[in-house]
DNA sequence: GTCTATAGTTCGATAGAC
DNA sequence: GTCTATCGAACTATAGAC
């Protein structure tokens, strides 16, 4: 669960305060969450909170840059391998770009990924400084991969490219956090916890999703 | 703004404030709303709240099962008309699910629906009690429309069907909420706001998306 | 670096007048 | 049905000992 720098090994209370709130802010949302039951998973006093990172504020974008900048990390260096042995396939670029969240953040008591929800939740919050931190933190990354597709898919236009990149992200990260609302509308036949088989199926979706915008061109009504 | 049963035309305190709660969850959440920011909004004394209502999870499933009730008696309004017509596409059917929630919870501000990032953080919710508000709001609906899939798109099975329900609405519901980040990614050529360039591209993605899913057969790796 | 103790604020909910 | 006033609990943050 930590995400620690290759070489540093022993896990300190300053990280273990980050594993806690990981797990804290994302089943309880940002104002749900507080700083005393932060502590008290983290097994320290609430003051060693502010010690280190200050505010609360201060603490969740802590915690939010380190899960995202780990799951970007991989995400980019997939893409790299891809670009450098030739044109990657959609289905490979959307691939690249959904399993890394999926198994960055993944929840061993529930099967899915706990950071999904938050990164939807931070991304549409009232406050500025909530929706900045997701642009910061995910807007590169997505700017690389809406150029890949755009070179795999011709016709692709940049508008297409943006929203095309958009519904997969949305589709996806809606479905990682298991709610148990796959198994009750399909009567057991689909099931939340089986990720690699969500996954595999919105990349099919995904993949003809984007090859549809790409062939319906800049006029879309 | 309001949602009001025919015939009863003035507005009651009583619903006055599920106007303001709905407007004062949608932008803060449920933890992040107060009692006393929806009773200012709604420019009535805090306690008029309870009285009506009991507590804060009571006004929270009135302001809810009222939008939501809302919505799907329009989706499957539609939904029937069509059927009664005949087999509709699956063009046909991803406009009639997805157009009425931007329409219902339409926010004038900023040009999109303010409902959409409620239902997504409902239903993720830790909570039972708010998961299960959602399952007994738009499951009923769901199924018919899953039906409804299955019966345009011969070799969808119910597993498929289930996750590009899932998938389409995913895609859709997390653009609604306008964020800015379509026009920042894009450099202004997808803007937030335009919420019926959005929903035309994302009938064309999802019906590609579904018809995908329906070709690649139950089994998918 | 980590703790205990607490200051100061805000919250949901209720009592009781009108 | 609507109000004012307030209670008790929970919150973020800080002071200060070790």
């Amino acid at each position: 669960m930590a995400v620690r720098a290759a070489g540093t090994s022993k896990p300190t209370a300053k990280e273990d305060i980050l594993d806690a709130a990981e797990a804290v802010f994302a089943a309880r949302g940002f104002e749900g969450a507080s700083m005393r039951a932060i502590a008290e998973a983290a097994g320290v006093a609430q003051a060693l909170l502010h010690y280190h990172y200050k505010t609360k504020e201060g603490l969740f974008e802590a915690m939010f840059t380190r899960r995202s900048g780990a799951i970007n990390r991989i995400r980019l260096a997939r893409l790299d391998v891809m670009l450098a042995r030739g044109q990657p396939s959609v289905e490979d670029i959307v691939e690249a770009l959904l399993r890394p969240t999926i198994e960055a953040g993944h929840d061993p008591r529930r099967g899915g990924s706990r950071f999904a929800g938050l990164i939807l939740a931070t991304g549409t919050a009232e406050d500025d400084w909530r929706r900045d931190l997701v642009a910061r933190s995910y807007d590169p990354m997505a700017g690389r991969f809406i150029a890949a597709l755009t070179a795999a898919l011709p016709g692709l236009d940049r508008a297409a490219a943006t929203w095309g990149y958009l519904f997969v992200v949305g589709a996806a990260l809606t479905q990682m956090a298991p709610t148990g609302r796959a198994d009750r509308l399909s009567g057991g036949e689909a099931r939340d916890e089986d990720t690699d088989a969500m996954l595999a199926r919105a990349v099919v979706f995904a993949a003809a999703g984007l090859r549809a915008l790409a062939a319906a061109g800049p006029d879309v009504h």
